[in-house]
DNA sequence: GACATTGGTGACGAATTGTTACTAATTCGC
DNA sequence: GCGAATTAGTAACAATTCGTCACCAATGTC
């Protein structure tokens, strides 16, 4: 203890390889989605997260927008860092460490390409060890998110209903809400405003179409609320 | 778009030159407070936080353990990685890539190394760019989870007062909370159990020791709250 | 036109929160 | 000793927010 010959600065960098893994979401008939790409034949899974070491001088970010790009034909607006990875699993390209990024794709996207798919999130192939891993721990910090930060309507297109809106929160927390409720809670936030158009689903009435446009923030901070408390 | 060729499962990992740079935070005298190492009179930069290149087959929190352990002289009991950065601000050691991790010390834990030294997070001396980001991602981070994440027990020693609790909440979240609400709030979430031990602390009424002893969750799910956008 | 279906809102009681005001136990100064 | 100062802890009330129910609106289906 306290030995000072092992204070770090000292040590010397070593060389590693290192890969962006990239779990693109979205929501797709009622589940969230992930997108994989079709392995080579010589991989043990079949399917796998698009990823790829970042170019030299290229930022994280920046590859996993230009990740997403190749399988999706168009670079995504919204990036979540799932953390570093690198126990012992297995990476499908052997890399040491993995930098998982979370992407946001909202529902109607385009079509990926040939041998990319989505699978929902409840029904995955078989994935290497650390992909699947990554892909849980991307799910879990998107859930966590939600409540903090405006991820929803990254999923959606820049025009929605209310009800699309509720359903997407819906699917992220996994509960049913209250329309009420929820409709009292987004007023009072000036997070939306209501657009000109009205969109007619079939039966029923149609819906007013809104926008995300968030208003300045009233400075309202409450007290601790232990009972949020995820762990 | 669309460009077959450019499908990332085709790519191979490169080297890269990795660092675990390493946020030591504890609360010393009214202020949250960092641990920075002197560094080498060749730095450009007289102080940096302690970092290290993973040894092979080492975890990154492992990795943080350890340089913690030798600058503390006492391996952390929580981590919180803060990310990754690979963008292009100079790092101490020139890494490509560094790995962010925040760890909490509680408030009376031992001395530091020779060559190591506690700072205020508002009065921090010149650092590497880097490391800078680091340290106020690592807070920020902090900051941000002590609602969704029992972190502040972390920052005390086994046995504290409520009035200590109360005083990390404030410290993290920068402002006042109101006595009786704090501890409704914090009686309701059943978090802590009162030990039989009392501590005068000089002037004033002895206060009751409690201890961190989280039972059953109720799970009382709320509706969303759009007003905790921290965006 | 009746009815099913989806969108949207008012209002009320229940629960939670912010606040004030009080009591309790100790040290300090005289 | 004794009152003032100081810190701990709690009861109770008012204001606000939340969950829920009930209802109206606009459309398609039969």
């Amino acid at each position: 203890m306290r030995d000072r010959s092992s204070v770090p600065i000292k040590a010397a960098v070593r060389r590693t390889t290192l890969a962006v893994d990239v779990v693109v979401l979205s929501p797709r008939i009622d589940a969230l989605a992930v997108l994989l790409i079709r392995a080579p034949a010589s991989a043990r899974e079949r399917w796998s997260l698009p990823w790829d070491a970042p170019q030299p001088g290229e930022g994280l970010e920046d590859a996993a927008a230009r990740i997403t790009g190749a399988v999706l034909g168009a670079a995504p607006a919204f990036f979540e860092q799932v953390g570093a990875l690198s126990d012992g699993k297995r990476h499908p390209g052997d890399a040491d460490v993995s930098v998982g990024i979370a992407v946001l794709a909202p529902a109607g996207v385009g079509l990926p390409v040939e041998d990319a798919e989505w699978f929902p999130l409840a029904s995955l192939p078989a994935l290497a060890p650390r992909h699947r891993t990554i892909v849980d721990r991307a799910a879990a910090v998107v859930r966590q998110r939600v409540d903090q930060s405006p991820l929803a309507f990254r999923l959606l297109s820049p025009t929605f209903t209310l009800s699309d809106l509720q359903g997407v929160y819906e699917l992220l927390l996994g509960r049913r809400l209250h329309k009420a409720s929820f409709r009292r809670a987004l007023q009072a936030s000036y997070l939306v405003e209501p657009t000109d158009e009205w969109r007619s689903e079939g039966r029923g009435r149609p819906a007013q179409l809104f926008r995300y446009a968030p208003k300045k923030r009233r400075g309202a901070r409450r007290g601790v609320r232990f009972d949020l408390f995820t762990e």
